[in-house]
DNA sequence: TCATATCGTGAACGTTCCGTTCAGGTGAAC
DNA sequence: GTTCACCTGAACGGAACGTTCACGATATGA
């Protein structure tokens, strides 16, 4: 039963967004008693949630090849991946739908967010170790501006959501962050005082838009 | 009426959120029929986005003192400071309607978000016209990288929105994008070659959490 | 002065979906 | 063969949506 609601609710999802994942249409779908679904689930967008992450339980796989660029950019285009098309759209719903919705967004932020900025600071923390950058630098803002660009790109649509912008958003970064002088972990040192330890070649860089 | 109808909304958007306004509710407020919100506005949203914006017409204000890093910041906190309190969870709450609203969204792109993203390439232009900024850098994903933390943080609620995170946001990218060789425009050449041009001292600079 | 058009009104309607309640039915365990 | 956990259909009250109707007000202008 409860795999039957799941897969009803992911189908209707991909099918008509949020929208149409109504309590109602689930039921109907899975040939289930409206009343089982409540017994299970507190809320329409518990199911929904719950049914997208049945659907799609991405494995979050770090990377750690030494090169903080290669793998924060991995890690970066798999999200941008998860995004496109259909999943991407309902995704968006379902945040759209957290924001008057307490208990849904404490389920994105626990069983969604928090393990992926885990992941990704576990990157950020090695290459601070092995002096890639600067062990001075706030790691949450780092994520931040790192991730957030893709799920505001996804949430606003201003602009397009393609592979290509993760290794932008990596190297517009780390360019800055990237521990320049050996001796200096300090804000307030010059940045290129002295040569960059480590620049790794990218040739796969893309061309930069304006 | 029209007045009367953005007051109600309005009222009611800070007092109980998107949620609490509701177009009988509106109504009533504003003791006006439904049927001349309707004459009016297409959907509830589209009352909500534009109560909002008659509550919340905030001057973009651009500055144009000739530092990137303080002309920046200062929208950055501009902005921090408009979504802090209600009307930060109002807005978030719009957005996530945008989310299953299509009409809802292009307003909220065309008369909050493109503005304020104009305003603020204008200055980042001036900045690669000075020599601060990296000709060849994609505008379009520094903006990115500056507003789009501060929304993720608004939305998802993962991490605080405070003041001084502007001014790590724009240190961050910043030494990152600043041009550092004065004839380096390529994205192959090594940033930190050569002294940057520019770096004011900016002592308000708070410590890095971590 | 009075016809007319415009705009607003209250009241009611049908619809959808919510979340809940009720009176049963089925099947496995003991 | 009773008990219990679980499921079922059907129905309910409630909220809010968006719409329709018949009926004022008001002001324009012939």
């Amino acid at each position: 039963m409860r795999l039957a609601v799941l897969e009803a609710a992911a189908d209707l999802l991909l099918e008509g967004g949020l929208a149409a994942a109504t309590i109602e249409g689930i039921a109907a779908r899975a040939r289930v008693s409206k009343v089982t679904i409540y017994r299970w689930w507190p809320s329409r967008g518990s199911v929904a949630i719950d049914a997208y992450f049945h659907r799609f339980r991405h494995t979050i796989d770090v990377a750690d090849s030494g090169d903080v660029d290669l793998d924060l950019t991995a890690q970066l285009e798999r999200l941008i991946g998860a995004f496109d098309g259909r999943p991407g759209v309902v995704m968006a719903e379902l945040i759209g739908q957290a924001q008057s919705d307490p208990a849904l967004a404490e389920t994105l932020r626990t069983r969604w967010l928090e393990p992926r900025r885990a992941a990704a600071i576990a990157v950020l923390e090695r290459a601070v170790g092995r002096g890639q950058v600067r062990a001075d630098a706030d790691l949450t803002v780092l994520m931040d501006q790192l991730y957030a660009p893709i799920y505001y790109r996804l949430i606003m649509g201003h602009q397009p959501l393609d592979r290509q912008l993760a290794g932008i958003l990596v190297a517009d970064l780390l360019d800055g962050v990237r521990k320049c002088s050996p001796t200096g972990d300090d804000r307030s040192s010059r940045p290129g005082t002295s040569a960059p330890i480590t620049r790794p070649a990218r040739p796969e860089e893309p061309p930069r838009r304006t």
